[in-house]
DNA sequence: TCACATAGGTTATAACACTACATATTTGAA
DNA sequence: TTCAAATATGTAGTGTTATAACCTATGTGA
């Protein structure tokens, strides 16, 4: 193995930021938004926090936080499965990431809308696949039933559970 | 399917006791309603499966699978937890009850309508007050979603995160 | 510069869920 | 009626996910 990029001792807040694997152009892009998106905000997305919600872009499927562990020890220090998940309740809090409750696993989130909205989130329940959708429709008629139980909406987000395109029962 | 009368929700109030261990009027009815529903059904609602949905009928909160392996066992015979996630597993499947993955908990369903609709559940998040609501809007619009992206709808929960009228900001 | 808030390290454990296999009970067809 | 198959439960152990408690390091701002 190569000589890796070591996350040992990180520093916070570095002035430059961490080398990175294979990051795709698309990731390195959420990443530099994301980055904006805190410095406005005031939050403080450290190395830990930022190379947790690069792997979230990078990867093609939800992420389990052991599976997090897994990939970051692989990568330098192992670090606690606590630390994975103070990064995650950053993330989530920021609404830069999603919880998916019903698969125990962690997206990034597809668009820097914040932790105030309604997204809805397809699972096939087949292959497993994951897309984040942003319904207009579904959001509205979330917001107007909390509305009449009395409720005062929140930062939420809809699983759904179906069968991918790919994967129907008549394909 | 026959359509068999909806049982009125209790509305789930915070900081109530534990279920007690005499049903309710309402719990022995949804319990008749639920016998005559699995005979119906050729599904064997044996009293295990009997006993955590009276349970779960008789709690003001969703229910943990622990929590109900403590209710049973200070009432008899300790059951193992696989027991009880056999069991949570059979009425699930009847659509008798619904798991909050969110919470890591168990409701029963308020009304017999079976396994295969979108139900949506709203979740205080500040005293875990639940009260399902059956609205046809959301659940059209989110088919309509599904519809959309390709997806074959499925049996789905809707877990809606908010605050209850008696925990808004507002109050 | 120093007090305070925030971020992360370390160790341990809590909480939730299931595998594998044995035994018991029910069902339905011969 | 009988018996093989399917279903339901018992038992022991383990896997997986998430957090508690306490400490150290770093960033922030008066």
């Amino acid at each position: 193995m190569a000589h890796l990029p070591s996350l040992q001792h990180p520093g916070f807040n570095a002035g430059v930021p961490m080398p990175t694997f294979h990051s795709s152009e698309r990731t390195e892009q959420a990443l530099a938004l994301s980055e904006a998106f805190c410095r406005a905000r005031g939050a403080r997305l450290t190395p830990i926090r930022r190379r947790v919600l690069e792997l979230l872009h990078s990867a093609q499927k939800p992420l389990g936080a052991y599976d997090l562990v897994e990939l970051l020890g692989s990568q330098g220090h192992r670090m606690a499965p606590i630390t994975i998940y103070r990064a995650l309740d950053f993330l989530i809090e920021q609404g830069l990431a999603h919880r998916l409750a019903s698969r125990n696993a962690y997206i990034a989130s597809s668009s820097l809308t914040g932790a105030r909205t309604t997204t809805a989130v397809l699972i096939c329940e087949v292959c497993g696949d994951v897309s984040e959708v942003a319904s207009p429709d579904v959001a509205e008629t979330v917001t107007k039933v909390l509305r009449e139980q009395g409720y005062q909406p929140r930062s939420r987000i809809l699983e759904i559970t179906g069968r991918c395109s790919h994967c129907r029962d008549d394909h």
